[in-house]
Formats: C-alpha cells, sequence, structure tokens
DNA sequence: CATCCGTTGATTGTCGACAATTTGTATGAT
DNA sequence: ATCATACAAATTGTCGACAATCAACGGATG
C-alpha cells in the first residue's frame, strides 16, 4: 500500500514561506488535487488521524477539509463512520453536472459581456497562452489549471455570489470525471474553443456569446464507463435535515 | 438588539431524549432554520463564540455548522473574518436556481418512475395530507416542511448521489427566497400541484411526468426584489482554490 | 450450527486552552 | 488636519486530550 505522503504530494504543511491561507485551505487543495488526479480510489476510505500526522497537522484542518471536499461531491461521509472517496456516473455527468455547468456558464458569459474589465481580458489571454503552452508541452494538469482558471474569471467577473459558490462545488466532479476517463481529450481544440470564447466575450454581442458557449459546454464524450460508488462498511446516509 | 436564543428558538442542546445524531448536525438544523424563517437578516454577522455558549454547545459543532450553511449558500465566510448571512437576488434565483432545480428534479423524477416502490409513494401520499393540513391551518413552516420532503423523497429514490448532494445545497436559498419575499403563495394550489405529480408518477408516463414537472417548478412570480449581500467588514474574497 | 450479547479496537465527535490574524483606536509626526 | 505607526480588542484558526459511537470479534447459549 503506498504512503499517503507519496499520494498527496506533500510532506509537511506551511514551510514558513509560500503560505495559502489557513491550514485547513491548504489540505482541501492537496486532497482535492490528489483525488482528482485519481491517486486516491473511489471507495477508498481517508481517516482524519492518517491523514494529520502525514500532513504534519492537527485533525481539526483535515476534519474542516473533508467537509469541504464533501460538499464538492468528491468524498462522502456518515456520522461516526468517516468520509469515502466517491465516484461518478457517466449518466450522471451527462445529465446533471454538464446540464447545470451550462446553466452557470451560459448566465456568467451572458452577464460578463457588459461587466468584465479590460485587466480581466487580459488575464483571459493569459489562461489562453498558458494553455497553448501546456498543450503544445501535452502537460495535461497545467492544461486544466489554466482551463480552470479561465472559467473562474469570468464566472467570478458576474459577481454573482451564488453563480460562484456553486461553480465551485460542481466543477471538481467534472474534473475527477475527465480525469479518470476522458485521457483523450484534444488539448489543441480545447485551447482554440477558448480563443473563441475569449473573441466572443470581446464582440460583446449576445448572440455571439451564446452560440460559443453553448458549443464549448455541449456534451463532450458519451463513453459509458461504470461507477464504483461505495459505503464505508454498512448502514444508511446521513439524515437530510430541517 | 435581540438575543439569539429567541432567534435560534434553542435554549440547549441534546436533551438527551429526543436526539438528532452529532451536536454539530442539531446546530445546522437550528441555524438553517433561524436563517430561512428570517430571524436573521441579510449582512447579519454570525459570531462562532456568541453562537456557542448561546447554543450551550463548544465552538467546534458551530465551527462545522457554518461552514455546511456556507455551502448552502446561506452564509459566506472569509478566513480570520467570520461568517455574515447572504441574501439571494431575484435575478440569480430565477436565471440560476430555478433552472439547476429544474434539471435536478427532471432528472430525478425521470429515473424514480421505474425505481419507487409502493413504501415510498405511501410516504409521498402522506406528504400530501401533510401539505393539505398546513394549508388548511395556514401554517406556512409545516407545508414548506412536507413540501421539501416530498422532493426529497422522490430525489433520494432515484438513487443518484451527486443528485441529492446538489439538492440539498440548492433548495435552502429558494427557501429563503420564498420565505423574505414570496409570501403571497397560494397553499392550496400547491397542494393540488403535488397531488398531480405524485399522480404523474403512478402512470409510470415519462410524457406525462415530464409535463407535470416542468409546470410544477415554472418560474412562479418576478418579483423584482433588491439583494443586501454584505461582506463582513472590508477586503475580497476568500480565494479559489487548486 | 445459528444467534445473541459483552468486550475490544478503531475512529469520529466534542471540549477548553492557546496562537495567529484582522480591525479599530489612540498616539505622534509632518 | 492628514497620514503613518503602534497598540488593544475582538474573533477566527489550531492543537492535544478526552468522550461517544460504531464495527468486528468471540464466547456463551439455545
Amino acid at each position: 500500500m503506498t504512503s499517503s505522503v507519496e499520494r498527496t504530494g506533500a510532506v509537511v504543511l506551511d514551510g514558513g514561506a509560500g503560505k495559502g491561507g489557513p491550514r485547513g485551505q491548504q489540505v482541501v487543495e492537496i486532497l482535492r488535487s490528489a483525488i482528482i488526479m485519481g491517486n486516491y480510489e473511489p471507495g477508498e476510505r481517508l481517516i482524519e488521524a492518517t491523514l494529520s500526522t502525514e500532513l504534519g497537522t492537527s485533525r481539526g484542518p483535515v476534519r474542516e477539509a473533508l467537509r469541504q471536499l464533501e460538499n464538492e461531491g468528491l468524498v462522502m461521509s456518515f456520522p461516526y463512520r468517516g468520509a469515502v472517496v466517491l465516484g461518478v456516473s457517466d449518466e450522471e455527468v451527462q445529465e446533471v453536472l454538464i446540464p447545470i455547468r451550462l446553466t452557470l456558464e451560459r448566465y456568467s458569459f451572458m452577464h460578463a459581456l457588459d461587466r468584465i474589465t479590460e485587466e480581466e481580458f487580459a488575464e483571459l489571454g493569459k489562461q489562453v497562452w498558458l494553455m497553448e503552452q501546456a498543450a503544445a508541452a501535452d502537460d495535461l494538469a497545467k492544461h486544466v489549471e489554466a482551463d480552470l482558471r479561465f472559467h473562474e474569471i469570468v464566472i467570478s467577473a458576474s459577481g454573482q455570489t451564488h453563480t460562484v459558490q456553486i461553480w465551485r462545488t460542481i466543477w471538481p466532479r467534472i474534473r475527477a470525471y475527465f480525469f479518470r476517463y476522458g485521457r483523450g481529450q484534444d488539448l489543441t481544440r480545447m485551447v482554440e474553443e477558448h480563443r473563441d470564447l475569449l473573441a466572443a466575450l470581446q464582440t460583446r454581442d449576445p448572440d455571439v456569446m451564446l452560440t460559443q458557449i453553448e458549443r464549448h459546454i455541449a456534451v463532450p464524450v458519451p463513453a459509458r464507463v461504470a461507477t464504483k460508488d461505495a459505503k464505508p462498511r454498512a448502514t444508511p446516509a446521513r439524515k437530510a435535515g430541517s
């Protein structure tokens, strides 16, 4: 069994220099990345004590991180029973996650048309350039990173609280899905699509924008892959609420 | 200024008898209910220490509850700066939240057609009956409660992990919205609609089901109300991730 | 042989104290 | 007066220890 140190890719947190806010936040990023990259298999358990010692922190931050990941749909947890990594079914991605993403992005891009600043345009251009570099180097991780930032910039620019919040809970699952099953994507074509999106934004024409965004989000590849959700040991799910 | 004890409607947790799982979970339900019912105004700060003493627990559970509420879009928090109650704009409800809800419910109801059991049908009938009682007594809270359970039963019956999870992060905002602005709803008509939904499920006919669900979720009342989002004191939002 | 309890080990939930960070206020220089 | 700086208050972040709960095991019992 591989040690988690290798899987999380981090030996110890908070070296003193390159910080990233509170520890809990750093833990979220490390674990999210590890899960999305496929270092943890669906069904695998995540034990607070183990993770905390391996990440060189206490259980508190790890606990919070797990709750955050639960909200991003990457893990599921049960009272007194812990957390397990979650899978995503092909069907749910195509019929639920992608349509929701389309709703979010359509709204955001349309809103961004009158609000986006020159500064943000520049930043978008930079991300496209980064994607291009990543595509040339066939660096999937960097490509995904730039892709993500591109969309986050636009969605944040629209300045709608809930849209941004929901986006942040939706994209990790989609990313995890593509990382697990969708390797066969054409990175170069993705670069082109983002270039088109940026161009559409710059026209400030709603019709053009709408066409481009719907083309971009369009269902990619109906690959039909089985899911492997799993409960920790047994027993039903956490009770709903109110 | 009203004391939070009155606003949360709870003096102390865990009387010993009617429990509801871990304390943190109970805190979530109390606070969520209080926010949805309008006991806290958008922009208002939620201080961990204050809440914990008033709820008779330590800060740990309160912290977790606040994170959960953040994921439900009821509050927004910033590192070292705390949490504030969030509002929802009319526009975002109509153009983002409702469409997402439609996606979720359409998928769930269609799936439920072949999977729902007789037991669940009975439970659905019971909720309709409860709604009817609540409508007769003009008890909005009970009505909403039954309404919520009705949908949760169907969505859970579809057995799709992420759909359920996303649903639980979407409905509180919609509820809060209607509680704040949408008082003028016809409870009796809502009962009828749910009766129709139940009937549609029982026909097991996809076309009938689709028609009913889209009618039910249809945009209710474009009321055009201003939002009052607010940041705690100043400074930008929490950094994204990955 | 199956089933019903106690017991035990592993893991999560909760607490209280302390550290880190931010905001507001007072102080002093220009 | 305005601005910069240092301090103080309020609040969140983190830690380590302890309590509560659950799943598995094993022995007694029918």
